[in-house]
DNA sequence: TGATGAACATACTACCGAGTATGTTGTCAA
DNA sequence: TTGACAACATACTCGGTAGTATGTTCATCA
């Protein structure tokens, strides 16, 4: 079952470019990056990437994929804590929140893929995988709404629309993919501020305005 | 001072072109857009775009500028209101969520613009153009930054970082670009539901978590 | 009424980028 | 040591697209 030098060494290429096609489209879009450009930015030509992936399309599903691996693999420990729904979804949020940052152009091609799908951008043949990505993200999406609906009951939320209330989340926990760059000699705590207020911004907006207590 | 029939007539023709053009660009994004696109949603050729318009750039510009005004010439009525900070952020955000909603290509050419910016994928001719649209774009933000702060020291918002506090707002009340799309039989009030629902939410994150309270 | 120019359409060029076909080099197994 | 294959690099093809050059039509005005 263990891997040879061998296998390791051609995982850690592909890994490589993954990271490097990763960055690529977050800086420049899907469109307008060219298999070239992820290329260059290893220092390699075409026949690399294409030794590794057999298209474009291919390359930006498994970037998507590994993205989405990265969120579920750090949310997932927390699904299940037992007890009230406020702390587990603050667990959970604020673990979401600091992947959006540790793994920016990961997440980046997450969104990206997202709306791509949305505006039906793919070939038939790419709608396959597509769906089979995005069936992912919906699973993980449940994770948290499972979660909000508790929270609901407990009256810790009070949202009216769920689809609505799940949304708005969703784009303040992501947001940091947007707006957040590192800063020079910013420490793990400064990063963490950050997310702290990412969490406590989707939490109040969860509560609403609060304008008939009780 | 007036203008003729001509001119009206040709004003026309641009507007019509520039709404295509948000159109698309917000089906496909700038670089998978192509004029041909353009045209050929308005059973036109390039011929007529290239007559009104001297490059892709510049098209798009144009979209983005006609967005921003949009967005100014609605908000504007209500910065001055005068009393509490409260209920002229709430008129202002909500005017704001309308905009998005009603010119929704245009928005997303806003933010597609953005975006390009930040990723500095514009050639230098085309920077000075941006660096004035983005610079509208920042007068903008400023309208509802001064409210926010006298909004804070009334004790109705609690952010700590003003930038944070910007980032997270604005992105609540842009995200009906994202996700916002018609229903069937939907009525005004049906999207003022909606936008209500934005806005709120908004609100609430702008207080925070609020567990010190006094 | 004919000349002029605006408002397009048509036909073309030049380039870029995805994908392919074909080398080249190092490694490992027999 | 050799041959076979993985892991690339090199050198192409080919379709699509921005931009241009050149018609064409119609209204307006001298």
């Amino acid at each position: 079952m263990s891997l040879g030098v061998r296998e390791h060494v051609v995982d850690s290429s592909r890994a490589d470019i993954l990271r490097a096609a990763a960055t690529c489209f977050m800086e420049r879009g899907y469109a307008s990056t060219s298999i070239d450009d992820v290329a260059r930015s290893l220092g390699a030509t075409k026949g690399r990437i294409y030794h590794h992936f057999p298209s474009k399309a291919d390359l930006f599903a498994e970037v998507f994929r590994a993205g989405m691996d990265m969120n579920y693999q750090a949310v997932e420990p927390y699904r299940h804590l037992p007890g009230p729904a406020l702390p587990r979804w603050r667990k959970m949020a604020m673990v979401h929140v600091l992947q959006m940052i540790d793994t920016k152009p990961f997440q980046r091609a997450v969104w990206i893929g997202v709306e791509m799908h949305l505006r039906g951008a793919t070939t038939p043949a790419q709608r396959e995988v597509f769906n089979e990505l995005l069936e992912y993200r919906s699973t993980y999406g449940k994770l948290f709404r499972e979660t909000l609906l508790q929270g609901r009951e407990e009256g810790v939320f009070r949202f009216e629309d769920m689809s609505i209330a799940n949304q708005l989340m969703f784009m303040t926990l992501n947001s940091p993919i947007f707006w957040y760059s590192p800063r020079v000699g910013e420490t793990r705590s400064d990063i963490e501020v950050i997310a702290r207020q990412v969490v406590d911004f989707a939490q109040g907006g969860l509560r609403g305005t609060q304008e008939n207590p009780t």
